[in-house]
DNA sequence: ATGAAAGCGCTAACAT
DNA sequence: ATGTTAGCGCTTTCAT
């Protein structure tokens, strides 16, 4: 194919309002030091003709590129695709990043990176080099990779580091995940259980612990143990069988069990079925996540709601004020989930004796 | 923020290899009249160097813009998000499209676009003047809409069609939308269904008539009517519920019914439960997407499995081919789906009498 | 087979 | 408040 010009240039739309350049570039850039009728004539210019900024002249400039990168572990992200369990986080990034980047005339590049490997670093330098992105989004694991962070920090490009209390360097932003596992302990405390088992996500992952430490807190604030109560789990449906088998087969099982996925949750759907135990009647299961499928199961899930596009959407809004320079926020994000009440949890059953 | 400059450009490399900028350029493109022991020099300063080009210079340049515009209809698409009902068409793309364009080195950006407005085109020509991206992927709705179709043809810029049949311009691709419901109707005959229901989808979308057509197509085949038995629908649930009410209620209901979307299939299952008609004793059901919900319902549904991913992944392929100057293909690319049984289909009760 | 020069569309820096 | 100039990193001419 042969080489594609833009049609209408800024040069067309000078011309066309009989002023300079640099004066249609200052109203597009919406930049001081235009009169507001030269403003309003060379606007008009621009409707009539239609014109829109190629990005990639602006970039060349020296300007911004009006692009941002959302990077995502590329091996969770292709399992979760394949997998076709209905995990929806990279929809809900989109639905919350992409439409707020649409607002400020941005947009959003989705990029995979394999946390794992080698290369990330040479991954990243590449993606950087290829797109000079005005800021990046990054999602667990990647948030707290230290190579990565590293390498943005000394590239000084704004990025947000999702799932991350942060540190010296990013935005961090977290989905209150001590708070929510504090709530959906607290929930079920509420309905009289004593035993509340828990089974956490991948310690990879810092909020798994996060998660951990709102259940013990509010376990202690209630004066309950949480002795044997905490299994083993990798947010894989494996694990979470594993850890309902562990929890549920131990000398005294709890009466409910918080799950760090709703994969690790439907597993234990399905344990509590192989071993003849009712949900919600023996036993309560409140899943994290809230993915399409927990509305499904039978009885539906109690879940924590990750607010995955509200996260994502907050991201870009504090990427683009760090980029107009606004200075980093000292304190991570914390953007709140719900608890949906659904079927699973119900009070415990009635003890036999003190 | 600062401006930010490419930290390695072809000036660095050509320095480092004793070389000019034009036998740097030629060795990134691949282009002929580069000795190998020159061209293996260039690449050795490259590596060394991590240099990567960027995309904004190239494009600037005359030469592609390595991206590739993926639109889909906003409405549709934000419908699909916040309903949250597992819907994972976007995912499929991008596990389709996204790894099929960094093969190549391409990027792919994903834009929603309003069908039903008068601004499509200015929308649209808003993107492509900013992006300037190689190759633009429609879907249905837009894949017919002789605005968009036009426009694209007209900027000369190669375009999938994904769920269209094409016409005079663009790459066409269907997944095969006639040979499924044929499929789906012939596994529905072969358990011994004689009355079986449809429900299509949106009349506005091309591929709700080719289902139609064929199941029609395969029921005239075994030689059974269809009469009464065409519902009407939209993909949406409560389009299902009252197809499904009309179907079931009629004199002479079907044994089993065929929905053109899960939703529908989904709707399909609850009005048989109002209904007290047992699924798959008294009802056979079949849908059409085989999103990850229609695993967990009771039962499980047998489904048109639709090859999104790999159609995304062949209309980029198709659409880099192009861009190099491949002929346009005469007929429309399809690409088969599956039927996925599972256990909301059964032989029909058995008949009364005659 | 290689190099030099011109220019893509835009903005930063410097005039006026 | 506006205009002029230079240059971003690369590819396309057009030399050699």
């Amino acid at each position: 194919m042969g080489r594609r010009r833009q049609s209408v240039t800024i040069k067309h739309v000078a011309a066309d309002a009989g002023v300079s350049l640099q004066t249609v570039s200052r109203v597009i850039n919406n930049e001081p030091n235009v009169r507001p009728e030269m403003k309003e004539r060379v606007q008009a210019s621009i409707d009539k003709l239609g014109y829109v900024p190629s990005i990639a002249a602006q970039r060349m400039s020296g300007s911004r590129s009006y692009l941002i990168l959302a990077l995502n572990d590329r091996e969770r992200t292709i399992a979760d695709w394949r997998g076709r369990q209905g995990v929806d986080w990279v929809d809900q990034m989109l639905l919350g990043g992409m439409l707020k980047c649409a607002e400020y005339g941005y947009r959003m590049i989705f990029e995979l990176v394999d946390t794992h490997n080698d290369h990330v670093e040479r991954e990243l330098r590449a993606a950087i080099a290829a797109l000079q992105p005005d800021g990046v989004i990054l999602t667990p694991p990647h948030s707290d990779n230290p190579l990565i962070v590293g390498l943005l920090d000394q590239q000084k490009i704004p990025f947000a580091r999702i799932g991350s209390r942060g540190g010296a360097a990013g935005i961090a932003l977290t989905m209150d995940d001590e708070g929510s596992a504090r709530r959906a302990t607290r929930h079920l405390i509420d309905l009289g259980h004593r035993r509340i088992g828990f089974i956490p996500g991948s310690p990879e992952y810092s909020l798994s612990r996060w998660r951990v430490d709102g259940w013990e807190a509010e376990m202690a604030v209630a004066d309950l143990a949480t002795d044997g109560l905490l299994a083993e789990g990798d947010f894989t449906y494996a694990s979470g069988v594993a850890a309902a088998r562990h929890l549920l087969g131990s000398a005294n099982p709890p009466t409910a069990i918080i799950a760090s996925s709703d994969q690790m949750a439907l597993a234990t759907l399905e344990v509590a079925r192989d071993l003849g135990i009712d949900v919600p009647g023996q036993l309560s299961i409140v899943s994290f996540d809230n993915t399409p499928v927990v509305r499904f199961t039978q009885p539906a899930l109690t879940a924590v709601d990750q607010p995955v596009a509200e996260t994502a959407s907050r991201a870009v809004e504090l990427i683009i004020a760090a980029q107009r320079g606004a200075p980093r926020p000292t304190e991570p994000t914390r953007v709140q989930g719900g608890l949906v009440q659904r079927g699973s949890t119900a009070a415990p059953p009635v003890a036999v004796h003190g």
